[in-house]
DNA sequence: CTTCAGATGCTCT
DNA sequence: GAGCATCTGAAGA
């Protein structure tokens, strides 16, 4: 299927957060794909959103990222040992992301299990295969990501996103996660789960 | 199933 | 120095 192109990150925010469900992320990592399903995200919108970095279009170091253009990767480091990823959109300029939150397996399991509990598949708990992929952070363990990668064209070939030919029946919206300090837009209905 | 504490280091004030 | 777009394991219900 085909590999989303710079114009669909090229949109407002929350409809790419939508859209992005149900798609697949692929990963290539040491010559092989990993790739899984994405079935969570969120939007952050720069210019008025008070749980985006970018807020207000606040500049530093860290958020330098989100000013890149739509399609790239803003990945940072969270509570000091995980990672969150997120894809760049709109127009180049306004800071603004989706966060992949949450995924399910389609290929790469073995080594997805390697980064994400040291093991193999056959190895994990009953636990640990319902916990894979369903965290930011727990995504970036087991696709190999880090900050390393931050600021990647997703348009290139070592980490995109395609369309996998599946629509979602039903998408469900609720307020976003771990944002409590961002005052009227923690209530922003900005998360969005199949 | 639930809550809870602790880990750990970067970023910005 | 404070706080953070999180996760894990332990303990209790």
């Amino acid at each position: 299927m085909a590999k989303l192109g710079q114009e669909f990150y090229n949109r407002d925010t929350v409809e790419v957060a939508r859209s992005l469900l149900g798609k697949e992320l692929v990963r290539v990592w040491h010559g092989e794909d990993l790739v899984c399903r994405i079935t969570e995200t969120e939007a952050y919108v720069g210019r008025m959103d008070k749980a985006c970095h970018a807020y207000g279009y606040r500049r530093t170091g860290r958020t330098e990222t989100l000013f890149a253009p739509p399609g790239t990767a803003y990945i940072y480091l969270i509570y000091g040992m995980y990672c969150c990823l997120n894809f760049v959109t709109e127009p180049e300029g306004e800071p603004c992301a989706v966060l992949i939150r949450g995924a399910a397996p389609v290929q790469g399991g073995e080594r997805m299990a390697r980064g994400r509990f040291g093991c193999s598949p056959g190895e994990m708990t009953a636990y640990q295969k319902k916990h894979f992929l369903n965290g930011p952070g727990k995504l970036c363990m087991a696709l190999h990501l880090t900050r390393e990668q931050n600021g990647l064209d997703l348009t290139g070939s070592e980490l995109y996103v395609r369309d996998s030919g599946c629509v979602p029946h039903q998408i469900y919206a609720g307020r976003r996660i771990g944002i409590d300090y961002a005052e009227e837009a923690a209530e922003f209905p900005w998360r969005f789960w199949i």
